[in-house]
DNA sequence: TTGAAAGCGCTAACAT
DNA sequence: ATGTTAGCGCTTTCAA
């Protein structure tokens, strides 16, 4: 713990004794070191309050150990809580979470060539609209690629989604089996939001009930009594 | 754009007929290269979909263009705000933020542990409670600093923060001001919120009015027609 | 079980 | 304005 300059496995490696590769193995694979010069080494590191590289050791071995995972938005409680259980879950794994905001000002593309650099061993896309830049780099990367939160036949690589237009008739069905037949909708203007509503509309009208009053956005009063219907801000 | 192995600043040094260091420069310092090498260079780049390595670049430089930012939970929207404001911000300098949520299983110690090998720039913390080990390690980190969200005359380094005992008693005052005097909290189990909510209950009974009823977490039912209060779920 | 040598990809320091 | 040399801190060979 000097004062001046960090701590590195040389001098983990010089104060227990050992060379610098018997401190790497002590640290990353326990195993394959006696249990005497492991516990030298262990001591020493935290005496010294030894830090290990992370950059170092990813340059050298090629596992960042980071994942990276982009949103549009974080201010959607939906996708809040895929950030909390990603971290937690890969955490668990040995793995940290790059986040990235694809948040208005900022294209997505720059936002990807940003973390390629940074050598992700996995990337999470929320959505499946990318610019065909982004689609190419990714491809080219080689990293594994989660495309989330829709569908496509052509995924860049993984896919974990639903049919939002499914989705929508899911709550057609829902109001109409509770009854309503008055129905008004509060609606956000997201792309995927926008089929989901179309997928209510259209299950709807199937169902005899033609034109649905929608707000774009929260609209109160929209909710009278003797009306119901969804608010769906996603 | 080769499939096999990722492109390097050599290979594109090599295809532009130039040093690497060239290349480098070019990329990082374009004011320092002539105009003509520098779009032999940028065409090259642009045409092998080369990604610098920011890994290696940090390695050498010192500077991982790494923030890192913790947080208890994600969960509150204004600690949502504090990471797109973050994340916006930094970005717009070159930073990325690497997010660590010190929730429930995860002891901040760990987490602090975890983030110190990433070599970050510098350190946001949420709140001013952290064991002693975290607080030797941060200080012999020699990384800055700042804690927020809280006030404390021993800050690690930086420190931005109010006083949550005079913010409840601002919320008295405000209450007391609009002429209500039959009041009742829902209140969040939090430190802070407690300390938030002791401001207030002093200033009311500084008032003169003594009890005021409490519910941790939202209570139905609680605000009826007459009674006005402050629901604070931080 | 431990070590020596080499090198990951890049950039700082020093030439030229 | 450009290049050479060296080395960031670590881990992967390969050897003992």
């Amino acid at each position: 713990m000097r004062t001046g300059k960090a701590v590195t496995l040389r001098d983990v490696a010089k104060v227990a004794g050992v060379s610098p590769i018997t401190v790497s193995r002590a640290l990353n694979h326990p195993g394959l070191v006696t249990p005497e010069t492991l516990g030298r080494v262990r001591a020493v590191v935290s005496r010294t309050g030894y830090v290990p590289n992370v950059l170092a050791g990813g340059l050298r071995s090629r596992r960042s150990r980071i994942i990276a995972a982009v949103f549009p938005q974080i201010t959607n409680s939906m996708f809040v809580d895929t950030i909390q259980v990603l971290t937690d879950s890969l955490r668990q794994e040995g793995y940290q979470v790059l986040l990235g905001l694809s948040s208005y000002e900022v294209r997505e593309d720059e936002l990807i060539a940003g973390i390629l650099g940074r050598q992700p061993e996995g990337i999470y896309l929320t959505g499946i609209s990318h610019s065909p830049e982004t689609r190419r780099r990714l491809i080219a990367s080689h990293i594994p690629v989660v495309e989330a939160w829709d569908l496509t036949p052509t995924p860049i690589d993984m896919l974990v989604g639903f049919s939002h237009e499914k989705a929508g008739a899911a709550m057609a069905r829902h109001l109409l089996a509770r009854g309503h037949r008055d129905i008004g909708l509060v609606w956000g203007d997201d792309i995927r939001a926008g089929v989901r509503r179309q997928g209510l509309v259209a299950a709807l009208a199937e169902n005899g009930i033609p034109a649905v009053p929608t707000s774009l956005g929260p609209a109160p009063g929209m909710f009278q009594r003797g009306r119901e219907g969804f608010a769906d801000l996603l």
